[in-house]
DNA sequence: CCATAGGTCGCATAGCTATTCAATTTTTTC
DNA sequence: GAAAAAATTGAATAGCTATGCGACCTATGG
C-alpha cells in the first residue's frame, strides 16, 4: 500500500546504473538532447520507466538557475474569509493558470490580506521568475513592496491601469465604456449616469468613467458621474451611490456601473425604490462575473477576455516579446435583460 | 533601475565573508538555530540585510529533502475557458490557500481539463508534499492517476465523499440536507422534491439526496427524487430536471437542489412555467456561491465553512494529526428570499 | 593505410544550502 | 588551577541535476 520510498528517492544515478550508462547520459537522454543515440535513449527511457523515475525539479532548477514558477498574489479584503474574494480575481487567476501552463510554468498562489504586514514574503526568495498581482489596494506599503521586488528581484506585473512604474495589463476600458455608452444610447437612453470613481487607486475605474462620459458627449447625450465612496468596489457602495442619485431631482434612464459588484448594488437600490429595470432604467455592468447572469433581470455587462488577460500578464512577467505592446485586453458586450 | 543581478546571486558565502564568519554559521544564524551566539547572529543579520540576501529555496529544499509546497489540481470542463470553472471550486481554493499559509506552505495551482491526457504531470516530480484535488470528474484515467500518485509519490486528498481509497474531505452533507429538509418542512411544505443524483461519481450529491429523503420521511412529509443527467452539475441540468418535474402531474411545494448551480436552473424553469418562488414553491440550494445572493428571489442555501474545509484538506495531506478524524466540514443554512 | 571529422559518451564540477562531526573557546566545578 | 562540561564555530560533505570538456569510436576522404 504505502510504497512511498521517500528518503530513498530514485535518482538519475539509479537509472544510469540500470541502463548501463552514466548519469549525464540519463540527464541528456531525458531532456531530449540530440547528442544521444536512439538506442541509448531507449534504454534510458525504459530504465526510467521501470524505476518510476522523475527528475527532481529542485535540483534541476538549482542547477539550471531558474524556477519555472510564477508567483501570483491575490489581494483580498482584510479579515475576509475564503468566500470574500472578488470572483473576478478568481476568474482572472484561472486565465493566468491556463496561460502559464502553455509555457510550462507553474503557478504559485498566495492570498494576501490588504493590511498584511508580511506582504509577499515568499516571493523574494528566488522562487519565481516573476510576480503577478491581482486586486487593488490603497495600501502604499504593498505597492512599495511590489516596486522594490520589481527593481531588485524579479519582474512584476499587475492587473490594472498605469500607476507608478510597474508593468501592467488591463481591460480595454475605453472600448468597453464606449460599448456601454453606445449600447445605452441605441436603446434610447437620454440621460445617462455612470456609477464609479476617479480615484487614483482604481485607475481602471477612472478610465471607464472618462471614456463613458466622453462617448456620451460625442453621441450628444447627457451623462454625469455619481461617485462611490473610495476604497474597494462592493455591492453596498453601489447601493449607496444609487440612493444618493435617487435623492437628486435630476432624472436618468440609463446607468453604467464600472464593475458588476457595483451594478448589483445599483439593482438593489433601484428595485427598492420601485424603478423597473430595464423599463425605467437600463443598466450595464463591467467584468462579467458569474453572478451577473443570475440577477433579475440578468445583467448586461462588458466582459474582458480573461484567457487573453492571463496570457498578457504572463508574457509581461516572463518577458516573452519584451514589454508587450498590447496591454489592453479586448472586451465584448454581453447583452442581457437589464438593458 | 534594473539592478537585478540575476546571474551573480548573493549567496550565503557572500554573507559569511562580509560578516567574518563561515557559511554554516550564516545558515544557522538565519534559521534561528540556538547554537549561535547573539553577537554572531546580529553580525550575520546585518550583513544579510546589507547585501539583500535571501535563502535560495531551491537549494534549501534540495538539501532538506522537502518542498514546502502543496499542489492543487482544479478540474474543469473540457474546452472551458477561465470563466468556466465552478465558482465553488475557486472559493474552496481560497480556503486552501489560507490554511496553507498558516502552515507556511506554498500552493501550486493547476487547472486541468477533465479530458486532459497529461494529467498532473508536474505533481509527481517531487515538487510538492501533497496533492489536493478539487472538482469532480467521471474520467477514470484521472482517478487512476491520482490513486497512483497517492500510492507511489505523495499523499493525495480530494474534496468529495468517500470513493475508492483516496483520502477525502467533504461537507457535512447529512447535516446540510437535514437543515434543508427541516427548513422546508417548517416553512409549511407538504410535498418535497430533491433535484440531484445518486451516481457514484458525485458521492456528495447522493449523500445529500439520501439524507434529505430520510429526514423528510422522519418528519412525515412526502419527498421524492428527480434525477439530473449524470456528469457535472450545471445550470441547464437543473432546468431540464425541473421541466421533467413540471411535466409530471404530481404536485410539489418545496425543492432542495443539491447544489446552487442546479438551483439556478430550477429557478429558470419554475419562473418560465409561471410558478412563484417562494409562494408556490420554496427552494433551497447547497454551496453558497456568490451568485446565490443575486438570484431573484435570493437563494436560501446551505453553506459549508470553506476556511475549515481548506484546513482539513491541508491537514489530510500534510499528515498533521494523521488521517484527521473530522473530515466533515460544518455547514450553516443561510436563509434568503427563495424560502 | 592514415588523418580527419563527426558522432557518442563519461569525468569532473557547479549550483547553494543544511547538517554531521570534529575542533576550538569559554564557562563551570571541585 | 586543573579537569570536565558547555557553548560556539568551522571544515567537509550530501543532496540531485545539468553542462563544459575531453576521450573514444566509427565512418569518411584522400
Amino acid at each position: 500500500m504505502d510504497a512511498r520510498r521517500r528518503p530513498g528517492r530514485v535518482t538519475s544515478f539509479d537509472v544510469a546504473e540500470r541502463a548501463g550508462v552514466s548519469q549525464p547520459t540519463v540527464s541528456r537522454a531525458l531532456s531530449g538532447s540530440s547528442m544521444i543515440s536512439e538506442g541509448t535513449r531507449d534504454k534510458v527511457l525504459v530504465a526510467a520507466k521501470e524505476l518510476g523515475y522523475f527528475v527532481d525539479e529542485r535540483a534541476a532548477r538549482l542547477r539550471k538557475g531558474h524556477t519555472g514558477t510564477l508567483a501570483t498574489v491575490v489581494i483580498c479584503k482584510p479579515g475576509g474569509g475564503a468566500r470574500d474574494v472578488n470572483p473576478f480575481s478568481y476568474a482572472l487567476l484561472g486565465g493566468i493558470c491556463a496561460a502559464a501552463a502553455e509555457q510550462d510554468l507553474e503557478v504559485l498562489v498566495s492570498l494576501q490580506s490588504e493590511d498584511d504586514k508580511l506582504f509577499g514574503h515568499f516571493v523574494e526568495r528566488g522562487q519565481a521568475e516573476g510576480l503577478i498581482v491581482i486586486g487593488t489596494t490603497a495600501n502604499r506599503t504593498a505597492w512599495d513592496y511590489f516596486r522594490k521586488v520589481g527593481e531588485t528581484s524579479e519582474p512584476v506585473a499587475y492587473w490594472g491601469s498605469p500607476l507608478g512604474d510597474l508593468d501592467w495589463v488591463s481591460s480595454d476600458n475605453e472600448a468597453g465604456a464606449q460599448l456601454a455608452a453606445d449600447h445605452l444610447v441605441e436603446r434610447g437612453c437620454k440621460e445617462l449616469v455612470v456609477v464609479g470613481s476617479r480615484t487614483n487607486i482604481q485607475r481602471q475605474f477612472s478610465e471607464r468613467v472618462d471614456a463613458f462620459l466622453a462617448r456620451a458627449k460625442e453621441r450628444g447625450v447627457s451623462a454625469r458621474l455619481v461617485e462611490i465612496e473610495p476604497g474597494g468596489a462592493r455591492r453596498e457602495q453601489g447601493t449607496l451611490a444609487t440612493e444618493a442619485l435617487l435623492a437628486q431631482d435630476k432624472g436618468f434612464d440609463g446607468i453604467f456601473a464600472v464593475c458588476d459588484a457595483l451594478a448589483f448594488g445599483v439593482i438593489d437600490a433601484l428595485q427598492s425604490a420601485g424603478r423597473s429595470i430595464p423599463d425605467d432604467v437600463k443598466l450595464v455592468g463591467f467584468d462579467g462575473v458569474p453572478a451577473s447572469e443570475m440577477t433579475n433581470p440578468p445583467l448586461t455587462t462588458v466582459e474582458p477576455d480573461l484567457d487573453q488577460a492571463g496570457r498578457l500578464l504572463v508574457e509581461a512577467v516572463t518577458g516573452e516579446g519584451e514589454h508587450p505592446s498590447v496591454r489592453r485586453v479586448p472586451v465584448a458586450l454581453t447583452v442581457r435583460g437589464s438593458s
